[in-house]
Formats: structure tokens, C-alpha cells, sequence
DNA sequence: ATGAAGTTTGACACCGGTGTCATAATGTCG
DNA sequence: CGACATTATGACACCGGTGTCAAACTTCAT
């Protein structure tokens, strides 16, 4: 099987190989006949144009990069799938890239992948959304790029957030509309900015409503199904126990539920849960965990999108929004 | 910023682009002196190649795309992880391709992404690596690919797989040796070759041990939790109830287990409840699934690994493996 | 010193497209 | 029908590298 190119096309056509571009291109100018005779020879040659030939002389890859490092596998499917529904919107692909380094280890990495593979962009996800170092790496490089559930302040580049502390804020003063006083706080890792937003929702909430903060009721954790687990036996070995539990994340809460039934604390009744972000887990278990729905796919997905229409077109405005989170209220909740 | 080529390079080190390029790639035949010097400055003034421009002259992307349609998040993520650790250990990348179509479509689809996006092979994981269509096309298109968890007879091209059948056998027999006579079975979804595999794996350990097969102690999933709640409705209202349940994947089992737990059905000293693939969610839940230890991650690792052997050298042998599955006990199973 | 063999280097075509610009073909109008 | 505007087309350089091959330079044995 012979391969088949623009110059292939072109001779057998009878045409030049711009015009042979042209009509690949859609472009104007190109006589109705000449379009027709082309296309057909298209269809007869079977042409698939070389797309890094293309990128070659158009300085574009048509791929997208995806950073990140989480330890929740779920945040990153949902980023994953509403990143992907952006870029096959607009015929790029995505790439992705874990990454768990920090600092000069981290800006040589990237470095690295922007050296071993041409990206047309990239989007960051926490905790890299909040790194102020690649920020600042990739704006000297020149490489567009989109904030995913970033806290950081910066109008110059995109940014798709939802409102953590908001999220927080409401869910704890959903536990204490249902009498509950003593509300234990598991932390996410010191690393993602929502962490930070989440507890100080939390406090707020507290605060809000009279209630004082202790810190013997604040674990922290990292957002990993194992630090939920370790901050789990510290809550539940408090004396008095609390009579709820607010975790940052949804496997952290799980963790907690797990412990709970071990040791068979009844939930609710005994003890309420809650978790944060709505992973699948959250109703995959018994009780169902009560938690905040984080448009993840959303924010992912209108980032992605925006990003690449900023590549199209560097001077459009940077795109900046914040989305709702959402309360979810299940089994895992109840009066005390 | 000024952008620096090899040309600009070459100038500057008042050298050939020829010889820059064989210092880029550590060719022989350079002198000493002469790679010092353009060494230095590649150095001095940061030069990065440009990968398309590579690409172009070598055909070649390093980039390895992995198509999936796995309802199991934490299947895919697996599967991601390990062929990552394979793609960057030879300086790969990986471009991700979720995808639900089949047929005719599903082939239009690949053909749009090679069109779209030149990649230097395709890791195919279940149900993709089972499609014969599929293969035959990139075969034709002579795209090397590898197949992860197919149970399709091709020595021709690369495959890895675990051994369903014998994991499934093993913990139907665990099950029986627990005392378990009536044990209903959920079935994954039909496209996918592990699903016939490990049904099997549960008729012959019954077989084995002179118990009789019963039609209506089997169910019909697609290995999505969703199909695993339905499945266990189905099961947990037979008269009488069966004393041990074995899901084709955790998310079924999960599902069984958040049915039983809510109707007050104590696992395990009512039901037993098995799954399949040890994903995360068994160990996160209480209690803990009696499961089958898949070394996803590794298949897909060797998999790619081999694929990136196969493309730098296609006279390579065809590498076919398969890898043992492992018996994992849990909380969830007990003697009846 | 000479020739043969080996090493180092660069000129140049090429990968498969796109951009620029000149030229050819066609259309419009007085 | 000629002058001019408009549309269609192709020649050619270029994107930033790599492969081929011949020339120039070393090395070394004779």
C-alpha cells in the first residue's frame, strides 16, 4: 500500500499542491470543477492529510495537555471526560500527564513534556492550578493554558472555579440546622487551595451560628482514602465522640463510614457524615453520603473550552467564572 | 522572545544544522571539541527541538494513544496508570480516547482520530481489544497496536491478559469450600470477552464440585454499578435467597452489598458477597470484598511496554502473556 | 612521502503540508 | 472591443528537523 500525499493527490488530480490545500482547507477561491475533481480524487486515493505535516508548517499540534495529581481517581475521570467533551468539540485530542512533583522538579517536568511533545495547551488542575511557579513558567514560555478549580488570583489567564467555601459554608450549617454541635473537620492536602476554602466555610458556618471552633475536632488529611482513614480513628476515638463528621472529600468521608461500621457506630443515628464533591462513592455505599456537588465535569469542560478558543484567538477576553456547588443530602445525615 | 531553531543554533556555534543534529541525538562521528561547543550552546540559548518538525522527518509522534470504553472508573485509571509508566520510561506520551461506539462507527472514529492526531501505535483495552473489526482495520492501516485483557486467539499481534477463567474458578471454589451451595452469579457486559471467561470460570468450579448449575441464580450486568443494583434486586428476592453472591466486577458486588445492607440482610453471616478485579472500592467499603486481584495496571505496562519495543523494532517477536490472577479474602465472605 | 582507510563535516534533498505572491483566466462595463 | 477588476491557479519558499552522500581532513602503515 503505497502511501498517499498532498503530492500524490495533487499529480493525479492534475492539480498543484496548493490547490490541493485549498480545498482541504475549505478555503475560497477554488473553482467549483476544480473543488469536485478533488474531492473525488480524495475519496479514490483515500488521502488522510498528514496532521503533524500540517502542524509542522502551522505551528500547531491540535492536543491538549492535562496536569495533574489527585489522589481521588474520580476527580480525575470527571476532569478527564468533561476535558475530553471540549476537545473533541473542537477536533483536539488530549494528552495527559500525571505529575507528582513540586517546585524545580515540577517546571523541568512540564518542561520536559512541552520538549517531547508539541502542545497546543494545557490545563491545570489542583494542586497545579494554584502553582504560582508554573504559572509564571508557562507565561514565559508562552504556552495558553486554563485553571481548573484554581484560588489564586490572576484575571490574566483563564480560570473555571466552583465555590468551595460557599459549598462548605453550607453544608456545615446543614449539620447544625439538624442540631449538631460537636462537627468534626477532616482537612484535604495542604497543597490544593480548596482545602483552605473549605475549612474556612466551615468556620464560617460555626461562627456564623455561635458555635465555637475546637481544634481537637480538626484532623488533617490529604484527600486520599488512606488519610481518611487515619483521621477517622483520631475522631472517632475523641471522648465525647462528635455527633458528626465533615470530610473534605467524599473517600475521606467513605473512610470514616467504614471505620464507623467496624466499630459499629450506627450512621446516622449514632454519628452524621458528610463528605464533599459528590464522587460516585458517595452513592455507591450504605448509608449514602450527604456531600456538596462540585461540577467538576462543568468547570473542566468550560476551561478546556476556552482555552482553545483563546488559542484561536489570543485576543479574546480571559474567560473567568465561578460555578455553584451544590448540596446533596443523603442517608448519611441525620437530627441528632 | 526570539524562537530558537536549529538553524539559529547552528549559526551561532558556526556549525551545520547537519551537526547539530547529530549532537541532538547523539550521533557518532562528532568531534569532541565540536560537541562541546554545541552543546554549550544549546545551553546558552535554551534550545528546545521541536518535536513536529522531528516528528515529520522520522514519522513519528511518541505518542501512544489508548482507546477504552470501561463503565469501571477506577479500570480506567488503572489501565492509565500503567501505561503511562511504560510510555514515559521510553519518553512516550499517552493521548487518551474514550469511545462507545461499534461497528462501522467505531471504525470511522479511530480512522478520524489517526486522521486527526498521528500516533505512533494504539493500546486496545476491553471491549475494543476483543473487536476483530477493529484489529483487522489497524492492520490495514499498519498502526501497531497492543491488546490488553483480550481473550481473542491473534498471535500476531501483542497481547496481555490475566487468566479470568482460572480467577473466576478459584474464588467460585473459595466459595463452595466456605460450604456455599447456592451461589447466584452477575454476569458482566456481553461485548466484553472476560465476561464469557469468568462465567465459565463459575460453571466449571460448580461442575467440579457436583453442584448443580440453576439458570435463575444468574443475572444479566454490564459491569456498571448501576446494572450491579438491578442485578441484586433481581437475586436478593429470590425464594429461597442464595447464601453467597459473586459479581463479575467489585462495582456489582458493591452494588449487592449496599442492596443487602439496606434491607437489613447481615453480610456475611447471611450472604456472602464476592467480586471481581479488586478495585479500590473493595477494600473501601465494610466489609471489605472477597475479590480477584487483576494486575491491571501491570497487563496494560507490559502491553504498552512491548508495544514501544514493537515500534522501534517490528522485527521483534509478537509478545503474548498471560498473568496470574490472585484470590484476595475479605470480610465479605464466610463460611455459611 | 604516499596511499588506503577511517573520521568529521556540510550541501542538499526531503518529510508533507501551508503562506506569499505573481500570473493566468474570467467577468464587467463603458 | 479594450481597460480594468476579480477570481482561480501554480511556483516557490518555508516550517524545523533528518537522511544521503560526497568532500575534506586525519590517521596510520608502508
Amino acid at each position: 500500500m503505497k502511501k498517499v500525499t498532498i503530492n500524490s493527490v495533487a499529480e493525479y488530480a492534475g492539480v498543484s499542491k496548493k490547490t490541493v490545500s485549498r480545498v482541504l482547507n475549505n478555503e475560497p477561491n477554488v473553482s467549483p470543477a476544480t473543488r469536485e475533481k478533488v474531492l473525488k480524487v480524495f475519496k479514490e486515493l483515500d488521502y488522510k492529510p498528514n496532521p503533524i505535516a500540517r502542524g509542522l508548517a502551522r505551528n500547531k499540534s491540535f492536543i491538549i495537555g492535562c496536569l495533574y495529581d489527585n489522589p481521588s481517581k474520580s476527580y480525575i475521570t470527571r476532569v478527564q471526560s468533561g476535558a475530553l467533551e471540549a476537545c473533541h468539540k473542537f477536533n483536539y485530542n488530549l494528552l495527559i500527564h500525571p505529575c507528582e512533583l513540586r517546585g524545580d522538579e515540577l517546571i523541568e517536568n512540564v518542561d520536559q513534556l512541552l520538549t517531547t511533545s508539541r502542545l497546543d495547551g494545557l490545563v491545570l488542575t489542583p494542586p497545579f492550578s494554584d502553582s504560582q511557579e508554573l504559572i509564571d513558567f508557562l507565561k514565559t514560555q508562552n504556552i495558553p493554558f486554563a485553571r481548573v478549580a484554581s484560588a489564586l488570583e490572576d484575571d490574566t489567564s483563564i480560570s473555571v472555579r466552583s465555590n468551595d467555601e460557599q459549598g462548605a459554608y453550607e453544608l456545615t450549617e446543614h449539620l447544625i440546622s439538624l442540631g449538631h454541635k460537636e462537627i468534626a473537620f477532616i482537612k484535604g492536602h495542604p497543597d490544593h487551595s480548596a482545602t483552605e476554602k473549605r475549612f474556612s466555610g466551615y468556620q464560617n458556618a460555626l461562627l456564623k451560628h455561635g458555635i465555637e471552633y475546637e481544634e481537637k475536632l480538626v484532623a488533617e488529611g490529604n484527600f486520599s482514602y488512606h488519610s481518611g482513614a487515619d483521621s477517622a480513628k483520631e475522631i472517632l476515638d475523641l471522648e465525647p465522640m462528635p455527633t458528626a463528621v465533615f470530610a473534605s472529600n467524599d473517600y475521606m468521608a467513605a473512610a470514616v463510614l467504614k471505620l464507623a461500621t467496624q466499630r459499629r457506630i450506627r450512621v446516622p443515628e449514632d454519628i452524621s457524615i458528610a463528605g464533599f464533591d459528590n464522587a460516585p462513592i458517595a452513592r455507591h455505599i450504605w448509608p449514602g453520603l450527604t456531600t456538596i456537588a462540585q461540577p467538576v465535569e462543568e468547570m473542566t469542560r468550560q476551561a478546556v473550552e476556552q482555552l482553545i478558543l483563546q488559542i484561536s484567538d489570543p485576543s479574546i477576553e480571559v474567560y473567568q467564572k465561578v460555578l455553584e456547588a451544590k448540596l446533596i443530602t443523603r442517608e448519611s445525615t441525620a437530627a441528632k
